[in-house]
DNA sequence: AAGTGGTCTAGACCACTCG
DNA sequence: GAGTGGTCTAGACCACTTT
């Protein structure tokens, strides 16, 4: 039964709107394989390349991933909201909940982390000057993925003064309840201010693979900057590249005005 | 000069690893044009598809942006940082520079709007419930775009419930120094709190189409609710979603440990 | 072996801009 | 009219997954 086009658009417009309204209509949800190219051809009876291009659109909206020999999936759908005033609750991650899960609520118990990596080694001239050192100071850097069932949801890199966090848990890869910033208020750090800086880029091949995305599809990016004192001496704790699915996120924010 | 491909990679990312070097080395600089796809084939030897595709990459970007039947042309680049510290300062606003506009410092002044467009009618129930007040409340929409220099810089669509803002200047297409939150407090009413949502896509056409970005490049939408009191009253005074092409800005928070 | 998506080619026609 | 990018076609070969 193919569906003619009606040419008030291009072709693969036309298609992507099709295909995107039996997406968001519920007709295809989460996990379902799309029609293979073949079928999506004589269907709308357009070229192979025509309903690539639909295809593409999808893939820049997040909507679809495609997987090679296997066929294009519907992506899970709906946005978690990210607060940062649930983030830096001190008794929180004190509870045993880190920095990362705390404004997730109740789906934190679900989320896990995969792929954790952590080394010592000299910061390069960008990432010292991030946390406030200068070039080639020792940095501890911790890597991790964070998944919520089989869906990745972020990627984040850390990077804490080595002169702070050299020989305590916050330098193993299991850094205990509550995370590295849990070891650093025992060690008598006290998190005081923390900045974030969001911006969003398209995904290089190792996050778009990392994160299941496509090439394409933009990537929330928050560099999170956490600022503490102790005995009068005020530091940089942590700095973290955080990159995020744009598809699956909100972050909020709340400022007074002054 | 034709330039042989490695063949490591697939050749249209090869073309725009090789581009890009180009523009981020600065051989080719802001408001320069590419060669031609045509100049382009025989500078790889590729096919017309092949050399498009690696134009399409680029474009996701945000490095360049294509004008039909003129040519493909380097984006400015480099990312202007806005602080919501620097923003919700009513001194400022007082003063004359509008809470869009605060946080932009020295270059502000460059700064100009244009195709605003106000309008008093009803909410739909999602805008509605954005400014906290029943489906079909009376609304006054501002609609404007911002520039700097002939490079747009953001679109701005805000919501000011009509039975504050009507029938003061907050309601006309010129509100004056300051903005329409400067009307605001002169009516005795006091900004206290501003929730800032964070949202990355891709754009629609018309949003593509108004601040000159390509289709799949994306876009940092902020959906920025305010809130205020007067006599004990506490209401949501503005709901305004901002959009902002991403490889421009750099959004900056600040948050407090608690 | 069959089916899927990924890459690449050669060619066509169209819409837009500029001299 | 010449040059540019936008759309579309038909076909090929490859890499990957599944049966």
């Amino acid at each position: 039964m193919p569906e003619p086009l009606s040419g008030d658009l291009p072709a693969y417009q036309e298609i992507a709107d099709r295909l995107r309204a039996r997406i968001v209509g519920g007709a295809l949800g989460a996990g379902a394989r799309l029609p293979s190219e073949q079928e999506l051809r004589t269907l709308y009876g357009s070229s192979r390349e025509t309903v690539r291009k639909a295809l593409a659109i999808l893939k820049a909206e997040g909507l679809v991933v495609s997987q090679h020999g296997r066929g294009v999936f519907v992506q899970r759908r709906g946005r978690v909201r990210r607060s940062a005033a649930d983030r830096y609750v001190r008794s929180a991650w004190h509870a045993g909940i880190s920095a990362g899960q705390a404004d997730l609520g109740d789906r934190g118990p679900e989320l896990r982390a995969d792929m954790v990596r952590v080394e010592t080694l000299e910061a390069d001239a960008a990432t010292a000057g991030r946390v406030d050192l200068p070039a080639g100071s020792r940095v501890v850097r911790r890597e991790r993925r964070y998944l919520q069932g089989d869906r990745p949801l972020q990627l984040a890199v850390s990077f804490l003064p080595a002169d702070i966090a050299g020989g305590t848990r916050a330098a193993e890869p299991d850094s205990g309840p509550g995370g590295s910033w849990a070891r650093l208020e025992e060690a008598g750090w006290r998190f005081t201010v923390v900045r974030e800086e969001v911006e969003s880029r398209i995904p290089t091949f190792d996050e778009a693979t990392l994160l299941h995305m496509s090439p394409g599809s933009p990537l929330l990016v928050v560099h999170r900057i956490a600022t503490g004192e102790r005995l009068g001496e005020t530091r940089v704790l942590d700095y973290s590249a955080i990159s995020l699915p744009a598809e699956l996120h909100v972050l909020v924010y709340e400022s007074a005005v002054r």
